[in-house]
DNA sequence: CTGTTAGCGCCTTCAC
DNA sequence: GTGAAGGCGCTAACAG
């Protein structure tokens, strides 16, 4: 059975509409429309209709459908930075759980280089139900003029400022103060911090967690280094970092890809891990917990984000007017083999 | 300038339509249509609809424009295994290509549960223009059916048994032979490979090629495991490969991601690389090239991949009619240090 | 240059 | 249970 065939030429031609079934088996266009969408009909008018949309492989015409009915059934999904392997992660489980609910994800990567409101736009002219946005940088311009409009968005992992939207967020306070208690209790206190781009509500809020933590202990922070979101500018920061005068005996880092970043510098250096510095990331993605490189971290939950984030954009296209809706989910500080008691020089190397 | 805006209820109601920014203007709906796509209308009028559709946030309905001109300026795009960074990199500049041409980027991802032809059906209800296959198995049950009617599609970094495609892939035998070259000129005699699934070209190409390249020199491969192509599969094979009696000292890994298996395996295990083993991978992803891991590996050019498949589709789509188009893009192979001459324990560690 | 006229493929009343 | 008719928003001739 031939369900899928959108033939060019054979068959000799386009490929066959509702109208073309409904001539082969002299019935209406509508009946053969209710037929295969559960309307009501003869069963036997139902049966001959599926037999032969599958022969001749009808398949229904997306955008004939959405013009009259109004929903694309298409769901915008806007990543940044999807280098980082956190996030191929969550759009592939937003992906699932989306056509779980029958809807179909339609991707926009937006670098640094594109234009934001271009992209979205674009969302907007196949007029997807909503947007899920993850990792957009604070200052969006888009999102503001979505949301003021009364757009169906959620934001994953992100806040943007002043804008009011549902949103899913790990909770990055709890995380970072586990973090910072965590090292801590280890009896660090020359401790450095590596953020990620200032723009962006993650590293901003596990920054000031973190921070407070510190403070309330009575720790300062030793160092603070801003180094955008990737390996490589984290490494060389590092490198700067670590080989200065009083280096940290503990540096905290945003996420796992710039806690990366210094691990290869501290390899780099010469510099024992965890033996002369622990290291700590966020997020916890897959190569965090390779044996190569054990990395304590903190935990996102990337399913449930994705599981909520459709849920509740799909309560949100469904009911313009609720309340919006902002969930916290919990984050979890993992012990990996990247942390310990400073000074020793037990190591793993 | 609200250029953005499907208000919902802002406005007082659905997002304007053509005919309501030709009613405020007192123009036709089919100048409005032309001023606003480059169509002949005076300089004047232009502006004015212009004016008019920017300030009332318009934007024009993709599926009632796809229901006429029978373009839907969607591509349709497969990735099986987004977990594998590869695709992440190869994804994103394809999707970069795809913009630079005005289309975009309708992502499938299809995990080993999902349904394959039910993926695609969605992608053929939004009516794609084209479809770019990346990591796809062989025995794929979609592809021949869409090949079989011409459906515009092409294969990147996938062949696929009895199809006739176009298709975009490395030169895997060229990289393979070129990495067992080096690994004999080293003077290893006692190599290993580990190969991916089965079921995919990549990994039978380039297996094929390795093997016929060593015992052209005489050399019989000392073991072959397949373990599928996470890293977790991977990790534990090289344990056992590397943990049993007379181990090799060198393994070729199908991609990066085993490769980093088998440097996790040996690092649990004590073996010494590249003084006690010598690691190769395939695709030289990102991490590959970081400090701390430095995989000796045959890269991949994932850019080149990406344009040429955009452009290849956007030939085929055009033009239905003529010769498939296969591409073989060079791979070359990038020494770092996991590799060296067997049997030395100088070592990095 | 600009307005009028036809649909594109489908879903949805409304009659029968 | 089924058919006829209308129209979603837009582009593409075709006249003026």
């Amino acid at each position: 059975m031939p369900e899928l065939s959108l033939s060019r030429r054979s068959g000799g031609g386009r490929s066959p509409t509702s109208r073309d079934i409904a001539r082969e088996l002299d019935v209406s266009q509508s009946t053969v429309s209710r037929a295969l969408n559960g309307g009501s009909v003869a069963e036997a008018t139902r049966a001959r209709v599926i037999e032969a949309a599958a022969r001749r492989g009808y398949v229904v015409n997306a955008a004939a459908r959405e013009l009259v009915t109004k929903k694309s059934g298409l769901v915008g999904v806007v990543v940044a930075d999807i280098t980082n392997p956190f996030y191929p992660e969550l759009v592939e489980a937003i992906g699932a759980r989306l056509a779980e609910a029958g809807k179909t994800m339609l991707l926009a990567t937006i670098g640094v280089t594109d234009d934001e409101v271009a992209r979205v736009r674009l969302l907007l002219e196949h007029r997807v139900d909503g947007i899920i946005f993850t990792s957009t940088q604070v200052d969006s311009t888009a999102i503001p003029r979505l949301a003021s409009d009364d757009f169906p968005l959620v934001l994953v992992n992100r806040e943007v400022d002043g804008v009011e939207a549902d949103a899913i967020v790990g909770d990055n306070v709890a995380g970072a103060t586990a973090a910072a208690e965590y090292l801590l209790g280890l009896g660090h206190r020359r401790i450095a911090l590596i953020t990620g781009d200032a723009r962006t509500s993650t590293s901003r809020d596990r920054e000031a967690a973190f921070v407070r933590s510190l403070e309330g202990a009575g720790v300062r922070l030793a160092h603070r280094v801003e180094a955008g979101f990737d390996q490589r500018a984290a490494f060389s920061a590092a490198l700067e970092l670590l080989g200065g005068t009083r280096p940290p005996t503990a540096v905290m880092c945003v996420n796992d890809l710039i806690a990366f970043g210094v691990l290869n510098a501290a390899r780099r250096l010469g510099i024992d891990v965890p033996g002369g510095l622990s290291v700590v990331g966020f997020d916890d993605i897959p190569m965090a917990s390779w044996d190569a490189i054990g990395l304590t971290t903190v935990r996102q939950p990337i399913s449930r984000m994705a599981e909520e984030a459709v849920a509740v954009l799909e309560r949100r296209v469904a009911d313009d007017g609720s309340e919006f809706e902002r969930h916290l989910l919990p984050c979890e500080l993992v012990v990996r083999s990247t942390t310990g008691v400073p000074g020793t020089t037990k190591g793993k190397v």
